[in-house]
RNA sequence: CGCGGGGUGGAGCAGUGGCAGCUCGCGUGGCUCAUAACCACGAGGUCAGAGGUUCGAGUCCUCUCCCCGCAACCA
C-alpha cells in the first residue's frame, strides 16, 4: 500500500515560475491524499543541474557551475517551502549519491549502449548542434557568414529503437497509464512510428559539467539521460530498502513539454534495467498569462511568490488546482484570480465558516454539542484525485460548500432562534458544523492550512473562532 | 491528405443518440446569521459549416473551414 509520487526535476537555468509551482502543488495533493489514507508515502522533488547550458550560464555570471546550481537549487527549495509542499525528499542530480548510482545504472544499461558517431549541423557561435528541423536552411550553405559546420562527434547511443513496441503495448494495455488520453494518444502515435536510438553522452572536451561515463574518461552522460535516473536513485536504487518498498512510482507528474522523455526514453531505460514501469504518468498543461505565452522577452512573468505574498498560499493553491484545467492548458490573470478568491474562497467558503461560528457563538454561547458524523457521498472526490482531475475534485467539494449555504438559507437558524426552539436550533447548527468538518477533511490535500483552521474551529465541540477571517476580502489588490 | 487534439450563450468549460447544462459576468426579487457576504428566479445558444445514417444527432458517418499541440536528441 506504499505510495511514491514524483515531480519532474526542473532544470536550474531559469528562475522558478508558476509552471513549476503548478506541478509542485498538483503532486503535493497526491502525496497528501495518500497520507490521509494512511499510506506510507514518499514524495520526491528536486533539481536537474548538469549540462552545457548550466556551464555556459555560470561562466557568463562569473561563477563556477557548482556555485550557480547551489544558488538556483535553493530557489526551488524556497518555492516548495513557500507553497507548503510536503515533499519528503529533494534530490539534486549533483548529489554524490545520484552521481554514483547513475554510474551504476549506466553500467547496468551497457548491453543497450554502443559507441557511434553523431553527425549534425554545428553552430560554432552557440557551441551546440542544431537539430535538423530547427536549422536555418540558409545557414547550411557553406558561403553563409554564419554557416553551420557539418560536424561529427563520437557519442554513446542507447538502443531506444529496441523498445518502441514493448512500450506501446504496456501503454495500450493500461499497465503503464498515461493521463489524460490526449497525451496518451500523442505518445502512441510517436511509438507507432518507431523510436530511434538516441545519443546519451557528450565528449568531455566540449562539456565537463556532467557525470563521467564509467570506463571512458572522454565522455560525460547526456543530462537528460542521467536526470531521468533521479526517480530511482532517490530511492537508493538498486540496493536500498526504500527502492524495494516504494518502486514502482504510483504517479509521476510532468508537464506536456517533456512527455517524450517520460513516456518513451524513461520506460525504455527501465525495461532495459528490468525494472517495473511506473503505474501512472500524469501530464499537466502549460500556463499562459493573460492568454499569452509566458516569456521573459515579453516581460509577462509572474513570480509565484508575488501571488502568495499578496493572497496567501492556499489561495494560490486553490486557483492553480481548480482554475487551471487539470487535463489542459490554463490561464492566469489577476482578474480571474481575484474573482475566484473573492467569490469562492471569501464569499462562499470563508463566509460559510463565518456565519456558522457567529450563530453558534451568539445563540449557544459557542457550544456546539454533539456533531453528527459526515453523511455525504464523497466517492467522486477520491475518484477525481485518482485520475488527477484536481479541478473536478474541487468542483465536488464546492458543491458541498454551496449546499451548506443553501441549507442555512432554507433552515433559517436565526428564525429558529427567535422562535426559541433550542433543540431544533442546536440540531441545525451542529449539522452545519458537521458539514464544515467534512469539507475540511476533503480540503486537506488541497488547502491544508485552511482545512486545519476550519478543523480547529469546530473539532472540539466548542467554537474556537479564528483570529481575523479565513480569506479576508481584499480592497483591490494588484 | 504527416500524426494528434479541439471549435457548445459575453468569458471559461461539461455533455453516455432521447427536453442544451455548469461556473463567472449581467438583470430582477428574497433574506438579515454572515467577509456589502448568502439564497431564488430570469435574460442570453442556427452546439463552426454542408450533407448523410436514425423514429430521434451537440453526440455516429462523410466532406469543408478555422484554431492548437507534436514532427527524432530544445533539459
Amino acid at each position: 500500500m506504499n505510495y511514491f509520487v514524483t515531480t519532474s526535476i526542473p532544470y536550474v537555468n531559469g528562475e522558478p515560475h508558476v509552471g513549476h509551482a503548478l506541478e509542485f502543488v498538483m503532486a503535493d495533493v497526491l502525496a497528501r491524499a495518500a497520507r490521509q489514507q494512511n499510506k506510507p508515502t514518499i514524495f520526491s522533488i528536486g533539481t536537474d543541474e548538469h549540462g552545457g547550458k548550466i556551464a555556459q550560464k555560470a561562466e557568463s555570471l562569473n561563477l563556477t557551475p557548482r556555485q550557480l546550481v547551489d544558488q538556483m537549487s535553493q530557489e526551488f527549495r524556497d518555492l516548495a517551502t513557500i507553497l507548503h509542499i510536503s515533499n519528503d525528499r529533494f534530490i539534486r542530480t549533483t548529489d554524490k549519491g545520484h552521481e554514483q548510482r547513475a554510474q551504476l545504472i549506466w553500467k547496468a544499461l551497457e548491453k543497450d549502449i554502443y559507441k557511434g558517431k553523431y553527425i549534425g549541423w554545428y553552430d560554432v557561435k552557440e557551441e551546440t548542434f542544431v537539430p535538423e528541423a530547427q536549422a536555418d536552411p540558409e545557414r547550411m550553405k557553406p558561403d553563409h557568414p554564419q554557416a553551420y559546420q557539418k560536424l561529427e562527434e563520437v557519442n554513446y547511443f542507447f538502443r531506444l529503437s529496441k523498445y518502441s513496441e514493448q512500450i506501446r503495448k504496456v501503454i495500450e494495455s493500461g499497465e503503464f497509464q498515461i493521463v489524460p488520453d490526449v497525451r496518451r494518444n500523442e505518445i502512441l502515435a510517436v511509438l507507432r512510428e518507431g523510436l530511434e536510438d538516441i545519443s546519451v553522452s557528450r565528449p568531455k572536451d566540449k562539456l565537463e559539467w556532467g557525470i563521467p561515463v564509467p570506463g571512458d574518461k572522454n565522455q560525460v552522460m547526456y543530462v537528460w539521460f542521467e536526470a531521468l535516473m533521479n526517480y530511482i536513485t532517490v530511492l537508493g536504487y538498486p540496493e536500498h530498502q526504500d527502492f524495494k518498498n516504494y518502486w514502482p512510482a504510483n504517479t509521476q507528474v510532468i508537464g506536456k513539454d517533456i512527455i517524450r522523455f517520460h513516456a518513451a526514453i524513461w520506460p525504455a531505460m527501465l525495461l532495459s534495467l528490468g525494472v517495473v514501469l511506473p503505474q501512472q504518468l500524469y501530464v499537466h498543461g502549460h500556463i499562459t498569462l493573460d492568454g499569452k505565452k509566458m516569456s521573459k522577452s515579453e516581460g509577462n512573468v509572474v513570480a509565484p511568490n508575488e501571488i502568495v505574498s499578496k493572497y496567501g498560499v492556499d489561495a494560490f493553491r486553490y486557483y492553480f488546482l481548480r482554475h487551471i484545467p487539470s487535463y489542459n492548458d490554463g490561464d492566469f490573470s489577476w482578474e480571474a484570480f481575484e474573482a475566484s478568491y473573492n467569490n469562492e474562497l471569501a464569499n462562499e467558503l470563508g463566509n460559510a465558516v463565518q456565519r456558522t461560528t457567529a450563530m453558534i457563538s451568539q445563540y449557544q454561547n459557542g457550544i456546539i454539542g454533539d456533531i453528527p458524523p459526515a453523511q455525504h457521498d464523497n466517492a467522486a472526490v477520491a475518484e477525481a484525485i485518482e485520475q488527477c482531475r484536481f479541478d473536478r475534485a474541487l468542483d465536488h467539494v464546492w458543491d458541498q460548500v454551496r449546499g451548506l449555504n443553501q441549507y442555512i438559507d432554507e433552515e433559517k437558524p436565526w428564525a429558529i432562534a427567535k422562535a426559541g426552539d433550542a433543540d431544533h436550533l442546536r440540531e441545525v447548527l451542529a449539522y452545519q458544523a458537521s458539514c464544515l468538518l467534512e469539507i475540511a477533511d476533503l480540503l486537506l490535500p488541497f488547502l491544508p492550512d485552511t482545512a486545519n483552521k476550519i478543523n480547529a474551529v469546530f473539532a472540539e465541540g466548542i467554537v474556537r473562532p479564528i483570529e481575523g477571517t479565513l480569506f479576508p476580502k481584499t480592497e483591490q489588490a494588484k
